[in-house]
DNA sequence: TGACAATGTTCGCTTTTTGTTCTAAAATCA
DNA sequence: TGATTTTAGAACAAAAAGCGAACATTGTCA
């Protein structure tokens, strides 16, 4: 570390220790008593290089000092809850990635997961109830007898048993109170398969 | 956090504080000297982004800091997995504590806890299957209604839905093709509560 | 039930702030 | 002096913040 690159260093600790928040590119700049805020960029950049400051590009005072870096638990992986099947839309439509849940990395294996809550209970014979959280592997196909995310017409999503019979595609819930629905394969679209299946019992 | 986010997220965390409950948009609004409420939108948008605040939808007022959250750096905790309910043992008698089960830290509070894997279909109606991994809190009372580990005349280990009425208590099965027998309270101990359930599907 | 008030949500648009990238000028040093 | 490093400045890109209006949701009260 230089000495100009050691008295930013400084200055970005202390600000973000008093402020809860880094200082920005101009601060930084007025700090160091200069005009322009290029050289800053270069000293921030070799500091990241050096692996002593973390950041992201283009997010305004986007840095943090590297030395609190969290030990990553590898025991289990955040997966993104995407909201509620059933909700009659497709899933890429109502996510915002903003709520995120633990799962238990012997739950999941290679690929691309993401979550959904359950809600109603056409899968109840099959022990997945309402407000369950379910994991889900991104897949664009399945075996007979998985159960899926499936895309009705790019409009309406399900979670039901999968059957595949020649052109067409059997939807078929463990409720006797609902009934399979046989769509053509153009109709339906697999959006993931599921992998796993979380619950909580309120009241502790 | 940006300067701005820093200053709402102050206002709200002193509001709460104050008041026991979080301050509206327009009490935000106001605070930040502004005339509309959709910049407030989003910066608490991108506060809850950040995990910062916790907030539920269309809820008013329904705002709630997050610090607690930074604490908790584990995002899961590895529990005793004893073995199978329904082998007729004491739970305390197969414990052998060799295996354990990642669990997320938001499937369990406060206390003590372990895992069974499920045996049999006794509760099925309630979503709980063969094989599945249910979480429980240990205890040695339960309210009615509660899906319990009972031990009965300290020989037979059940998992069952629990009702006490005066000196007796009836364990419930969640399946018709089973009874639910009632004993007097000296015969059942209660040993845990069930708190969770996970479920692999297999095949990927 | 229906109107109402309070509150939360969303959208398009603008302005301000901040970050990025470049070239040329200035400073530094062998 | 000539080569190298540092800085200045400007142009540009992107994010953050602001405004106003319409709309949605919830609870209350008649």
């Amino acid at each position: 570390m230089t000495p100009k690159q050691h008295i930013l260093w400084e200055f970005i600790r202390n600000y973000s220790q008093k402020n809860g928040y880094a200082p920005s590119f101009d601060e930084m700049k007025d700090f160091m008593n200069l005009k322009s805020k290029s050289s800053i960029h270069r000293l921030v950049k070799e500091l990241e290089e050096q692996g002593i400051l973390c950041r992201k590009p283009y997010q305004t005072r986007g840095l943090a000092l590297a030395e609190a870096k969290e030990i990553a638990n590898d025991d289990c992986t955040y997966l993104p809850l995407y909201g509620k099947i059933a909700a009659g839309l497709p899933i890429e439509a109502i996510a915002n990635e903003s709520e995120k849940i633990a799962v238990p990395n012997d739950m999941i294996g290679q690929g691309d997961y993401y979550a959904l809550t359950v809600e109603g209970d056409s899968m109840i014979g099959a022990g997945i109830m309402n407000g369950d959280t379910v994991i889900i592997k991104h897949a664009k196909d399945a075996n007979n007898g998985q159960i899926v995310v499936a895309l009705i017409d790019e409009y309406e999503v399900t979670l039901k048993k999968f059957h595949k019979r020649g052109h067409s595609v059997a939807l078929e819930p463990a409720n006797p109170a609902y009934e399979t629905r046989i769509f053509t394969n153009d109709r339906v679209e697999v959006q993931g398969i599921l992998v796993g299946l979380m619950r909580r019992y309120e009241g502790n």
